[in-house]
DNA sequence: ACTTAAATAGGAATTGTTCTTGATAAGGTG
DNA sequence: CACCTTATCAAGAACAATTCCTATTTAAGT
């Protein structure tokens, strides 16, 4: 099964695995998002990885990413309108988006429940993905808001 | 309670209360997405208003979708990096998107159930929306499939 | 070493959407 | 009804994210 090969298999083995090469760019990006898990969109991931290798081009960060989802060793997450980012938990799981601090987050699918038994799916339908995102506010966003309306309000509970 | 008030008010009267005109061109793309349930992109839409409003230009329709949308008359629909679509079913409900035929359909929420019953919330975010996106195959696709692998195997059963 | 295919850098091109500007139209007021 | 104020519009330019293109470099397999 693919999704167990990914566990027990180093990340070369995984691409090779698709008939590709595991080349030091591709190892670079791979590093920054296994190292940031602050969900990076690919214009982050450059400037990151640039330190490693200075004269990788933005392309080639892009080809990268799409290797590496390709090869199911990163999942890509869409948002709305914004750019797309990348993440390297490979476990099933939702998005949160803070609105105020745009910081993004993973939510771990709760054992044994599945997203149709929330919503209607015709049983003679097949699902192959799913991507869920929450959005709303963040408890460090909710703090700091509160602690401006005291200050705003000073008799106020 | 704004969403009650969308079932009582006509799109008229929801726009007014926002403080704005119900214009020629809104009236006319508001009911271009009342005909075609389809969820149809920003394109579609002009091309289908065009019938109607023969000189609206993709810009007009871009401002009309947003003010429909802000007023809660539509939602707007992303998928993954696809164009985004208009949707005026204002229930809750998710997304299947179809991989081989593209075709968008809607699917409601169970009664009494939350997303947060599948997906570990932290108690401490505000949830203020959700969108939820299944991908796959709809019947009408996978019939089409099973019919050409029977011609190319007519002894498969 | 030689051959062949894969991968890369750099820049151009594309796509979907938003912004800008001057003209037009609508609603309210006297 | 004429006037004023503001919202709305059309057209095209600008923009952001991503993809495509091409010549060059690199790696793997003989």
């Amino acid at each position: 099964m693919a999704t167990l090969a990914q566990h027990q298999h180093s990340p070369d083995d995984t691409i090779h695995g698709h008939g590709l090469r595991m080349t030091g760019q591709r190892r670079a990006v791979y590093d920054v998002l296994m190292g940031e898990r602050n969900h990076p969109t690919a214009v982050e991931v450059f400037t990151k990885v640039r330190g490693q290798v200075p004269n990788i081009s933005l392309a080639t960060v892009y080809n990268c990413l799409e290797t590496l989802t390709d090869c199911g060793l990163v999942k890509i997450v869409t948002h709305e309108r914004g750019p797309s980012r990348y993440c390297p938990n490979l476990e099933d799981h939702a998005h949160f988006f803070c609105d105020s601090c745009g910081e993004v987050s993973d939510l771990p699918l709760r054992a044994r429940k599945r997203p149709q038994d929330v919503w209607e799916v015709p049983e003679n339908i097949t699902i192959s993905h799913h991507q869920v995102a929450f959005r709303g506010e963040c408890p460090k966003c909710a703090k700091k808001k509160n602690l401006k309306s005291e200050i705003r309000n000073p008799k106020s509970k």
